[in-house]
RNA sequence: CGACACCUUAUGUU
DNA sequence: AACATAAGGTGTCG
């Protein structure tokens, strides 16, 4: 498709030849995990140096065998941001690869809450891969999946326990599905805690919204 | 005492000085209710531009007469708090007067609705004079009394619409008589709507429940 | 069903 | 230290 996957298929092969080379080339058992070439491949198949000895010796012609789970689940980190609040906002989303894959976007007019949906939206409309962790620092995103909050608001008509209407229920309804299909897992994590990826997101939400702010109110 | 009661006795004695000298110069009737000085006069001494008219040429010396009543009439604001409800509660109450009276305290285990009751029930049982203005932003609390209630659950020996027993009978049963005696009015208001003696309630029923809870709770 | 109150949680800001 | 955006709940009455 695009560059990015392009790049990545090209790297997962290069680290599969490495493997292959060294188990070929007789790459004695207790040094295997401290060769910096091993260590490098096994970054980027997203798996450990112990399950790069198990792989096949013909593994750099046949792949990854699907028996060897990545012991490096793909995450998706996303963020929101909003000036004001409301204000205009934006929202990021980076995943934990070697070569990460990211998003943002933003809106002259909206809440931090539209914001936090919309970038976790936005990452599993775009990284498409299953199994994946959309990481969030918002309890309304991750608890609306994990506690099932979607349920009862689909069986009452889109009403809240207050049985005020379901706020942002353009992005729920577009949101739910995709996050509740196979191989999607939520997680939330503190906000502000040092998660290098929370940050990254954060700064990619942040960018949006100031991009938003310069393009919707023009001075 | 302190710099604020200096400052609002100051201001009384200027009122009354501006009054006695109105009186003085021959201000016409018609005109006395409608002239500026006049009204902030009256608005510092609590009272009516007829009162003032009715004051004695002397009450810059002699002070406001006991004889006339402000017409401000006197307020009780009540309100409870309670954490996680059931939880540790506390009450708070304060009057309207000028130097105000205040009253609080507090409950390790309770309830909100306890908390609202005894906020009101310890107010009458403290300020006694009489005609006096229960205020509480509980419907609860003002239903009770304003839509008689009390009287169906007397008539049915303390049973609910539902044939349940009526909830905090025990408060209800002192101070229903308390709140049904001459001179005892219950106004409703809306909570956290900046008015400024809910907002001095609501403070002291916090303070009382964080001190409930910490009596409660030693750790 | 309606109403008022009391909270709990997280995030976004000023 | 204050407000807004949002969700969940209990306490109580008619």
């Amino acid at each position: 498709m695009n560059e990015p996957d392009d790049l990545r298929a090209t790297a997962e092969q290069l680290a599969l030849d490495t493997i292959s080379m060294a188990k070929a080339g007789g790459m004695p058992d207790d040094y295997w995990p401290r060769d910096p070439r091993i260590a490098r491949a096994c970054l980027v198949l997203g798996i450990t140096p112990e399950e790069a000895r198990e792989l096949p010796a013909d593994a750099y012609l046949t792949g990854l065998p699907r028996a060897v789970t990545p012991s490096v689940p793909l995450e998706v980190w996303t963020d929101g941001a909003c000036s004001g609040n409301p204000g205009p906002g934006g929202w990021g989303w980076i995943t934990n690869e070697a070569e990460p894959r990211k998003g943002s976007g933003g809106d002259p007019a909206t809440t931090n809450q539209r914001m936090e949906i919309a970038a976790a939206l936005n990452a599993l409309k775009s990284v498409t891969e299953r199994p994946i962790v959309v990481v969030s620092d918002s309890t309304y995103v991750v608890n609306c999946i994990t506690k099932k909050w979607y349920v009862g608001w689909q069986r009452n008509g889109w009403k809240n326990s207050k049985k005020e209407p379901v706020a942002n229920r353009d992005l729920w309804e577009e949101f739910v599905p995709l996050a509740t299909a196979a191989g999607v897992t939520l997680r939330w994590v503190k906000g502000h805690a040092g998660h290098p990826l929370n940050e990254a997101a954060d700064q990619l939400a942040v960018a949006a919204r100031d991009a938003a702010k310069a393009q919707g109110a023009p001075v």
